[in-house]
DNA sequence: GCCTGTTTTAAACATTCGTTTAAAACGATA
DNA sequence: TATCGTTTTAAACGAATGTTTAAAACAGGC
């Protein structure tokens, strides 16, 4: 269940209070406490907090971008073994699908989400920069990608389409536990494989939308 | 140009450093720095920073959110007029569109747009909430209009597909003056309304999407 | 059982923050 | 010009943060 060693409770107690409450607000000090371990112990361990961030992200990143890149390649060679243009849906949901391939494995990782949601609007460039460097390869060919699929939209709208898409999927992974101007008469879904079915469908539309 | 007095410099400093570096990491010394008055002056006009922060965001989302209501009840009345369902796609113009409003009459109000995609994603709750509170109304209403125009899209998809959409502009909004894995054959938009322009066609064929 | 390298611990350090205070400066009015 | 309410100013306060330190505890090999 939770983690034995030190380093690794860390880890589990940062990814858990910054999905919660966010990088900034979230103190050494409770991550320590929620840990059960020593103050000092995230900068013997980590070398400082910045650093333990980086590590939370990456952890799970990593894994994440690496399908990501293996299943993008699988798509690119069969449309050119096929000598068809690739699919845009099954484009996008082999970038948005991996993003919860924890959630089967490990109860925790239902936190990183969130996590992924967070550091992609956060005004520290530092923290920022961390997400961003991990995506910014899986970002360029995942444009190429499009670009071989919709050939027809111009490549300055592809790239502003596929901001949209990263920025409502980060939104909807930042606040899917906690809805807002969410009506009365809905509630939250309990998984959030379910919003990604209804996310991709939504950018898959827009993506293939004739320009005028 | 400059405010002439201490509250106005104050919230023209503030909505400048708050779109730069973000709410929490703009402190009360920068912005009064950046305004040339005294550290005390905030609390004096304002009472607390959570207050200039609300009154920061205030002052151009109440015009904006008024100008947004009455256009979509125009909307929602011409289409009970003609006996029509109203158009998507002047649905979400008439709820983006606004945003910029201000852009013509004063430079300043650049820095307000960045603002709208900061407070969106921001995990303190309080500073959320601020905005959060003045959207909600329009949000409901957008709802609404939307259930009109597609009624064969279910209510709980048009929710989810109205949060890709507060989410793609949020981001696009935010990220718009200093934009993320931009490829250097690309370069940023130099006005705001032109990104507006190829975020309008996504979102509207997002939303007419059928659900199979 | 002693010794060595690693890990944990409690305490302190230096900064930064939002806020408060009390005096000084200002400005309009009589 | 004198007065009174408003505004500005410099200084300090208390709290919270990330980080460092140096001693204590621990673990394994000889």
């Amino acid at each position: 269940m939770t983690e034995r060693n030190t380093k690794g409770r860390i880890l589990d107690a940062a990814e858990r209070l910054f999905a919660r409450d966010g990088f900034h607000a979230t103190s050494l000090r409770n991550i320590t406490r929620e840990a059960s371990v020593n103050l000092a112990a995230v900068n013997y361990h980590f070398g400082s907090k910045e650093a333990l961030i980086s590590e939370v992200i990456s952890r799970r990143m990593v894994p994440i971008n690496r399908m990501r890149m293996g299943r993008l390649r699988a798509v690119m060679a069969e449309s050119v073994n096929q000598q068809a243009r690739p699919d845009v849906s099954e484009i996008l949901s082999v970038f948005f699908r991996p993003t919860l391939v924890f959630l089967e494995t490990s109860s925790q990782a239902k936190e990183f989400v969130t996590i992924i949601g967070r550091a992609m609007p956060e005004p520290d460039d530092t923290v920022r920069n961390i997400l961003i460097g991990h995506l910014e390869p899986v970002f360029r060919y995942l444009l190429e990608i499009l670009c071989f699929a919709l050939p027809h939209v111009p490549y300055r709208v592809l790239y502003w389409r596929l901001q949209f898409a990263l920025g409502a999927f980060s939104h909807v992974m930042r606040t899917a536990r906690d809805p807002i101007f969410m009506p009365d008469d809905l509630k939250p879904e309990e998984d959030i494989g379910s919003i990604i079915d209804v996310l991709i469908p939504f950018l898959t539309a827009g993506m293939e939308e004739a320009v005028e």
